[in-house]
DNA sequence: CAAGATTGATCTGTCAATCTTC
DNA sequence: GAAGATTGACAGATCAATCTTG
């Protein structure tokens, strides 16, 4: 992180251990070049950003297709304006559109068409065997489990800190 | 993932079981909102970006606080030209200046000023915090080796796959 | 007027093209 | 001519401001 003690950091902090950093290194790497190698796999092989195929891939969990623009927001961990523009987008390539909720005009659907279902079972196969491959593969069922535990730990963590706000 | 299945894609896919799915999500979610709330953290506390960050950070590191541009790109998981853009910036906030490197004029060297270490060594403290309160505190030395030890599995993978290749 | 959503300005990252040094 | 580095044009994300509906 920052052996920056030299430099004049005299405050009463407590800097992290060699066994500490090492930890921290291997996580902060594992956030860096996880993500960066699954967006090259989509971008290669779909031509979607991961974001794009995410939001995707949750309308499609839907049983209609349809998820309200806040929802898909916080489902996908954007905020608001990036999913709107990222939904502008979509909807110019034809995967996705959009409509005032019926039910409450405040809100706007975000509904897949059935090219976006079509995409997007044309790019599952890939992007889940590359998850396989990077993830779920290198482990056993014992160490998956211990690994969303961690993980979901440090999610929590987040969850309660001043940061687990997302952007307006 | 993608649970596309009834979208048609009929192939013979291994998809992910609902233990896989769960793991999956968690990490997924792990390597975007820790990414962001350190962003936030260092945005906040020291008006930098995580990568301007760890790029001082790791210069701080060197006995002179001298690096080649390749091989600070290489230790920041950058592209050179990223870098290149980042290092003006750093440049004209005074934290940074560049010169050829005297032994081989090819290389540029990218030199931490004074003004650069007295930044990092102000920002330090809160972030060092900050990854203790996320992550580090958050478990025993058994865990964090366990984490450790995980997360560097992930890596190795990637390193392995066809997207180990940074960019350009 | 508050919640949901969109828009436009601006900044950062990427990609391709270029420049420099050996 | 190839490695290291930079540059400029473009795509995507953020932030603040705005619009719309209840």
């Amino acid at each position: 992180v920052a052996r920056t003690r030299r430099a004049g950091a005299t405050a009463n902090v407590r800097w992290l251990d060699p066994e500490e950093e090492r930890a921290w290194r291997a996580i902060a790497t594992l956030i860096h070049r996880l993500r960066w190698a699954l967006e090259c796999q989509l971008e290669e092989d779909a031509g979607l950003s991961f974001i794009e195929y995410h939001a995707m891939a949750r309308l499609s969990e839907e049983p209609d297709g349809t998820l309200r623009m806040s929802d898909l927001a916080a489902v996908t961990n954007a905020s608001l304006s990036r999913l709107s523009h990222l939904v502008t987008r979509l909807e110019r390539w034809g995967f996705v559109r959009r409509r005032p909720d019926p039910l409450n005009g405040r809100f706007t659907q975000a509904i897949l068409t059935d090219a976006g279902y079509r995409k997007l079972a044309a790019s599952a196969p890939a992007h889940v065997a590359a998850v396989r491959e990077l993830v779920v593969d290198a482990f056993t069922s014992t160490e998956l489990g211990q690994l969303r535990a961690l993980s979901g730990r440090i999610v929590d963590r987040v969850d309660a800190s001043r940061w687990k706000q997302l952007p307006t």
